[in-house]
DNA sequence: AATTTATGTCAGCCATATTGACATAAATTT
DNA sequence: AAATTTATGTCAATATGGCTGACATAAATT
C-alpha cells in the first residue's frame, strides 16, 4: 500500500473518448440537481424536505391511494414514511380516510392546502422544463419523453403509466376510478 | 382547523391539464432514480455511498483539482467532504499531492484503483443512456444534450463546460497517454 | 510582522433513510 | 368461533450525508 507500488497519481482526465458518455452523465446530474433546487427552496420555508415533497406529490397525483401503494411507489420503508406523513397530516396538507371496502386501509387525500402546496412546488419545475424545451427544440418534446421513459427500468415503467395524464371523466359516487 | 372548514379531502387527481407538465416532472424523477441505482449497487459492495461516487467521479474527470475546487463543484461544506474524502484516501482510491505552486493546496488525483472504480461506476450509466438513446431516436443525441444543459441554471453552466470532453494534447512531462 | 488563505479537525445537530420487534384492528381462512 | 394473515402504526437503535461553529496549522501575501 505504499506510494511506490500502487498509489501513483493518475494525471490524465477521463474523457468521452474512454467509451463512456461522461457528457450526458454529468448533464443528467447537474440538470437533476437544479431541477430539485426550486422546490427545495420553497420546502425549506415550511420546514419540509424532499421526502415531504414526494409524498405530497403522489398523494395529489393519485388521491385516495393507500399507505401500502404509496410505499410501493416511493420504495421506502413504512418507518421512513411515518414521520413525514405524520407531519403532513398534522399540518393539514394531507388527510387520511378509512378505506370504504377494507376498513384497515387508510386512503390518503390532499386537502386544499395540500393541493395548493403541491402546485406551488410543481410550477417552477414545469416552468424550467418548458424553458428548456424552448431552448432545445420545442417540437421534439415527445422525443425527450421517450428518452426519459427509456431510462427507467422496464419493470418499473408500469408505475409511470399508472399516473393520470389527462383529467378523466369524473367517476361520480357510484363508479370506481379506473386508472388501471 | 377542523374537518368541516378546511380539511376536506380533494378527490380529483392533478393532471397535465392543470397547466403543469407532470408527465415530464415524473419521468425525470423516475429516470434519475434508476440512473443512480446501478452505481449505488456497486458502491454498497465497497461500503461507499453516493457522496463517494461524486468525489471519485470529479477527481477522475479533473485530476489535480484542489480541495477548494472540489467543494465548489459539489457545493458541500469541507466538513461534509472530509469524511468521504478521507475514506477514499484511506482505501487507496484517491491520493493527495502537495500543490506545486502553492504548497498549502492539496491536489487530488485518482490512483489506478480509483480510476478503475470510477470506470466501473460510469459504465452501467453510460450503457443505460446508450440504450435509451437507441430506444428513443439515435440521431437526436445532440438535442437531448441541449435539453439537459438548458435545465441547468445558467450561472452554473460554466461548471459543465469546465469538464473535459475530448482528451487534450497533454501539456506535461514528456508524453502522456493519448487515447484520442 | 501581521493578515489572509487553504486545509484539516473536533463537536454537535438535523433529515432521511435503514432494520427489527411488537401492537392493533380488521379481513380472511380453517 | 378460532386462528391466521394483512394493513397500518409505533418504538428503538443505527447509518449516511448533510449542516454550523470553533479552532489549529502552515503557507502565502501584504
Amino acid at each position: 500500500m505504499n506510494q511506490t507500488t500502487m498509489g501513483k497519481p493518475v494525471k490524465e482526465a477521463l474523457t468521452n473518448d474512454d467509451g463512456v458518455d461522461f457528457a450526458l452523465i454529468e448533464l443528467f446530474f447537474f440538470a437533476y440537481r437544479d431541477f430539485t433546487s426550486d422546490p427545495d427552496a420553497i420546502l425549506t420555508e415550511y420546514g419540509f424536505g424532499r421526502a415531504h415533497h414526494r409524498v405530497l406529490h403522489f398523494v395529489n397525483r393519485r388521491p385516495g391511494l393507500t399507505v401500502a401503494e404509496l410505499l410501493d411507489v416511493l420504495r421506502i420503508t413504512k418507518q421512513s414514511l411515518a414521520r413525514v406523513l405524520k407531519q403532513l397530516i398534522d399540518t393539514g396538507h394531507v388527510i387520511q380516510v378509512q378505506g370504504p371496502r377494507d376498513r384497515r386501509q387508510r386512503e390518503l387525500y390532499p386537502t386544499n392546502k395540500g393541493r395548493a402546496l403541491a402546485m406551488a412546488l410543481a410550477v417552477p419545475q414545469s416552468r424550467r422544463i418548458r424553458a428548456a424545451l424552448r431552448e432545445a427544440q420545442p417540437a421534439d418534446r415527445a422525443m425527450i419523453e421517450r428518452f426519459l421513459k427509456a431510462m427507467v427500468n422496464p419493470e418499473l415503467r408500469t408505475q409511470v403509466d399508472k399516473l393520470p395524464s389527462r383529467a378523466e371523466a369524473p367517476a361520480g359516487e357510484g363508479k370506481e376510478n379506473d386508472r388501471g
